[in-house]
DNA sequence: GGAAGTTTGTTTACTAATGAACGAATCCAG
DNA sequence: CTGGATTCGTTCATTAGTAAACAAACTTCC
């Protein structure tokens, strides 16, 4: 790809989503857009038809970054594991400025919306319902884990991460083991 | 003046610059520039015609500046001034990464040289031999000065700016006071 | 309500940047 | 020395980005 492209585009993200996090997503302008960035005007409708398609285009690549999170280390284990969670949730930490931006701009509803849907196809496709999830309801399983782990970014972002990504993995694990949502771990007197 | 045409300069001297910070100029590559810069290898060429003439851009623009530090609040008072020093410092310390660059690179003799010139052509427009200097021989006094000026400037910059720039110019200025070649300050028992 | 000023989305002609190709020069290892 | 690999500096056709202009749709404020 023609790196002009990627400059052009990659400066009008970053544009955008700062002026996000400093106001409505109503009250940003193309004009302030095209100067944060440093680009021309016409280069900003060159790639995208207005704002809303921006932001669209925006929220959808990091929708699909969010869902890669899940599965980056080949085809290792099944969802729902510790470990794909906390690539999920190290993903995050580190695109934080953009997930707090959106989830906390006025002009930006749907997203938390959105935010669920992505899980949801993720999950959907890499869900292993043998073993201990046999006799589960699959789309009762999967709105429950969505919803939940929806919300649990929600909450990590809004309020600024207040813990590390490992600890919140752990306490999510920890429930996720206590409702039975995911392999059981070996009980400490056990004998096999 | 076209954007396009700033980022692509802007980029390609930055590159060169840190570049030039981690291995000698003679080793350094168009290739690495441009890769580094993220532009393409022919918009090099398009803005320089080979890596001494951009080192030797840098340097000029950059000495440019310096001078122009002497001077910044308009046509207010003569150098050697206290004032203007000091500005000449705070300038040096926002872009000590391109003069410790160039003043420790082996590969870019001549510098220092060209410093001491730079520093003498600013210098020689602007100093007042009248008063203080009246019985001064200009050509030794402004020889005399820009030698120390280059000198601690030297010093600063490849000793990592040990002091501020405040505390590097009320040494200085003492300095030249104790040798007469500023206007003396008032005797706190003189009378008028 | 209406004048003055923004913002919008589109079009225009122009120019800078691109990547690819090329032969020549230079470097370096075998 | 020799042959493979880089780097060099240049050329080329194509494309992305540019500033400027424009009418239309808005705010804002008197």
């Amino acid at each position: 790809m023609d790196r002009r492209i990627l400059k052009s585009r990659e400066a009008i993200v970053e544009a955008f989503v700062a002026l996000m996090a400093e106001k409505n997503f109503e009250q940003i302008t193309i004009n302030e857009i095209s100067e944060r960035a440093n680009v021309s005007r016409g280069t900003v409708y060159l790639h995208y038809t207005d704002k809303f398609d921006l932001l669209d285009q925006c929220i959808k690549s990091h929708l699909v970054e969010l869902i890669e999170s899940f599965l980056p280390c080949g085809a290792t284990g099944i969802f729902p594991s510790k470990a794909s969670l906390l690539h999920t949730f190290q993903y995050l930490g580190q695109h934080a400025f953009f997930y707090a931006a959106v989830l906390a701009n006025k002009g930006v509803p749907m997203f938390r919306y959105r935010l669920q849907a992505a899980l949801l196809r993720g999950l959907d496709k890499q869900i292993d319902m043998n073993g201990i999830n046999r006799d589960m309801n699959k789309e009762m399983l999967i709105q429950f884990l969505t919803s939940a782990i929806a919300g649990m970014i929600e909450w990590w972002i809004t309020n600024s991460m207040p813990y590390t990504d490992v600890e919140v993995v752990e306490q999510l694990w920890a429930l996720m083991e206590r409702n039975q949502m995911v392999p059981q771990p070996f009980d400490k007197g056990m004998t096999i």
